[in-house]
DNA sequence: GCGTTATATTAACAGCGTTAACCGATGGAA
DNA sequence: TTCCATCGGTTAACGCTGTTAATATAACGC
């Protein structure tokens, strides 16, 4: 049967082996989010998607090159995250560069396998936040900032320095947030839900630290002595 | 020869396991800042201490446990930092706060190895900011917030969540330098010497984002565009 | 039909962390 | 002094790892 030398579309084969090869990147990725690199073993996911150990070396060049994929592949996912948050804001608001913050935010609270995975995750050469991947979330917090400052919204300064500056701050918000959904800290942690804790962030980053006048002071500490 | 029974301090056999688990942990902390948790053997310990592989299960219960010791040192010498840091400048200055970043940025510099193996080794069971190392760190930027809350030298907010805003903003801006520092980027990475970028780095962190009067603008954006 | 290519297999190798069994020296007690 | 115990170190071995080689089986193009 199958008769026709070239069937329709390659059909039943190459989709097996397309199934197949997203089978393994997705146990990989869970094995990567549970246990990092060393959690993450060729015969364990091979047993999991029901191939012998050596099968997935035809689909990846090895380990390592499994780990970028899932890698590649979690920052892609992030970069929709992001660019969905800005897309619904004016292009140069303040509002815009909130959105990406909440869309940080949200992608690390939805996929938090992904996002242990794309940060926890030393890439083999340390590469600088310039050229992470193709359209994965440092341009598009880059070309924000520069948005923002053309419109006059946020100070004029090198862009660079202020998208690292705005990055690794959210980043620490996330990071605690994440660590704070571990059973690990039961009470004695800060007890607000991610949004809660996001919102009495935000005012640091925009305003900044320093002591303005005692009514300033006085009516902004509301929240939390 | 010798002939007394408990010798003057035990010495020369004393001394040398002393000195031996020193080399271990040296080997094991340039080996872990080099390659991660996957770059450190034990057989290549031994290998650079001299001795066999199983040597090192006298004086350390296991490969995680050799880890954390490293980690632990580093930890500690980073606190020597931070504190010696702070003691220089009046408690509740801003001066105070901002001689915690230095300090932070000068450690990343001078100690690269401990550096790496501090920020990137993920911990076995992931723990919070808190409880990090006893004196490692965290409370003492902690205590200088809220020493430089009390005084009204910036903002009430909960100590806890500024901390770790400062952390994550002075981390982010270490990280980049470091980062920098690797032949990767060779001329289109931001052209700043690590105290002239913290320098750039600090009005971000200390006034915030905000745009303010076009004068106070103009005044502010010397540096770079 | 044949030959090629893709897919998957088993066998094997070197290296890993770790354990077990063993050995020499040292230290304290009889 | 003799004996025993403890410490510091060794080699051998187990089960795991990533990876390669050789092999088989199926599907494809001609």
């Amino acid at each position: 049967m199958t008769s026709s030398t070239t069937s329709p579309a390659d059909s039943e084969q190459r989709r097996r082996s397309a199934q197949l090869e997203a089978a393994i990147l997705e146990a990989a990725r869970d094995l990567l989010a549970k246990g990092g690199i060393a959690g993450l073993s060729m015969r364990m996911v091979a047993e999991r998607v029901g191939v012998s150990a050596t099968a997935i070396y035809h689909y990846f060049k090895g380990k390592q090159d499994l780990v970028d994929r899932v890698v590649r592949m979690g920052f892609e996912r992030f970069g929709d995250y992001l660019e969905r948050g800005m897309a619904a804001h004016p292009k140069g608001s303040l509002r815009r560069i909130r959105a990406l913050a909440e869309a940080y935010l949200r992608f690390a609270l939805e996929n938090q396998a992904y996002f242990r995975v794309i940060f926890s995750i030393q890439p083999q050469h340390e590469r600088s936040m310039q050229d992470l991947p193709e359209g994965g979330g440092y341009h598009l917090l880059r070309q924000g900032v520069v948005d923002a400052m053309e419109a006059g919204t946020i100070r004029r300064a090198d862009p660079d320095l202020m998208s690292l500056y705005l990055w690794s701050s959210v980043h620490g918000l996330v990071t605690l947030v994440l660590s704070c959904t571990e059973p690990l800290c039961e009470g004695q942690c800060i007890p607000m839900s991610p949004v809660e804790l996001y919102d009495a962030f935000g005012p640091f980053i925009v305003d900044g630290i320093r002591a303005r006048s005692l009514e300033d002071a006085r009516t902004d500490s509301g929240g939390r002595v």
